[in-house]
DNA sequence: ACATATGGGAACGCTGCGTTCATATATAGA
DNA sequence: TCTATATATGAACGCAGCGTTCCCATATGT
């Protein structure tokens, strides 16, 4: 299980080092979650210096976004033909890698370093906007289908799924797959009786 | 300024001394922000020893949270007459301390450290419950004026009250007093077109 | 008087971050 | 072919902060 130690490949990135990086990490992420990952210990097991890691991911926060970045999205953009079936098969899905892939787990921890660290919150940003195009999509063949209110702002609705996802997801109270739909249900549900 | 050290005052606790550890954080907290607060800043400028510091507050997240606790709960229960009214003034009032109280600004990095600590999460959870105890009275004052939709689930709509926040604090995207009422607005709006 | 619990001061070990240095290696360009 | 360049490594370093431990002084209350 112990290779042997990377050696320079000439003046450019040895593309074996990123790899070797990023599988380490996400090793050490699955065996010792996210207070094991610390830089030393990365670079131990990638067997990589200190230096090396240092040189491209620059800290310790930016690690951790690559490897997040790394879990491949995968989520589907499902189409079950209404809007609530469509929201509890995505939403289901981003909740399950949230929870169960090791990967997953780490995005409650990137929001926790971006509290503090400017750098984070920025590409969190940006990994955002590119996740949300998926709901995006979602509301917009529910428009398509006529499903939606008249005058509804979308960016709005997209924005109280997602908050309603983390708020999931920070507080720890991820609801089951079988408890979805009825959340689901409860998200759309209106507030105010109709105006009379 | 420099008062001199606090000595014991025998077999008890001297309150002083909690009363000065607390106030030191607050000025830390108000002049360094988070990253500022540490153990050793506070021991230092409370003149107290850390181990005095340790036996009272057992972590920097006890800390933390005991700083974040200190910071009354000066939040107004208004009475404006409509639902949307009320959550205008309530949430405005509570993101206004958010942003602009040092303490208030403790929230997101309790939340944060809360996803590493799980003594912190159960603390953040207890607290939660307290608060959100004006958000339910607001709701129960709308649905006896009979604003609110027939069998709407009064807890889930809570929590999306209370996840849109969290998200407008842990995305640094809090909206200014004069877009909140629209924000709101579009919370209450409905989703989906009325069944046909 | 005496056990008790507090508060202070100082030092310690530990972990982890981020840096620096000298050295070896393979590439790219002339 | 020769040379400048950029890479990877290992080892060591400084630094900060956490949490702990000893020793001692002090006031309590019994």
């Amino acid at each position: 299980m112990t290779q042997p130690s990377r050696a320079s490949i000439g003046a450019k990135r040895n593309p074996a080092t990123e790899t070797a990086v990023l599988a380490a990490a996400q090793d050490i992420l699955a065996e010792g979650g996210i207070q094991a990952l610390t830089m030393e210990a990365v670079a131990k097991r990638a067997r990589a210096s200190k230096a090396t890691l240092y040189r491209w991911w620059p800290s310790r926060a930016r690690l951790l976004l690559a490897v997040y970045s790394a879990s491949k999205d995968s989520l589907p953009t499902p189409d079950t033909g209404s809007l609530h079936g469509d929201l509890v098969a995505y939403v289901g899905a981003m909740l399950r890698h949230w929870s169960e892939m090791p990967e997953g787990r780490v995005l409650r921890h990137l929001i926790a370093e971006a509290q503090s660290e400017p750098a984070v919150m920025e590409a969190l940003k940006a990994q955002r906007a590119a996740r949300w195009h998926h709901i995006r999509q979602l509301l917009d063949r529910a428009a398509a289908r006529g499903e939606l209110a008249p005058g509804l702002d979308v960016a709005a609705c997209e924005t109280r799924i997602a908050a309603l996802a983390w708020f999931w997801l920070l507080t720890d109270t991820i609801p089951t797959p079988a408890d979805l739909p009825t959340e689901i249900d409860q998200l759309l549900a209106p507030v105010l009786a109709p105006a009379g």
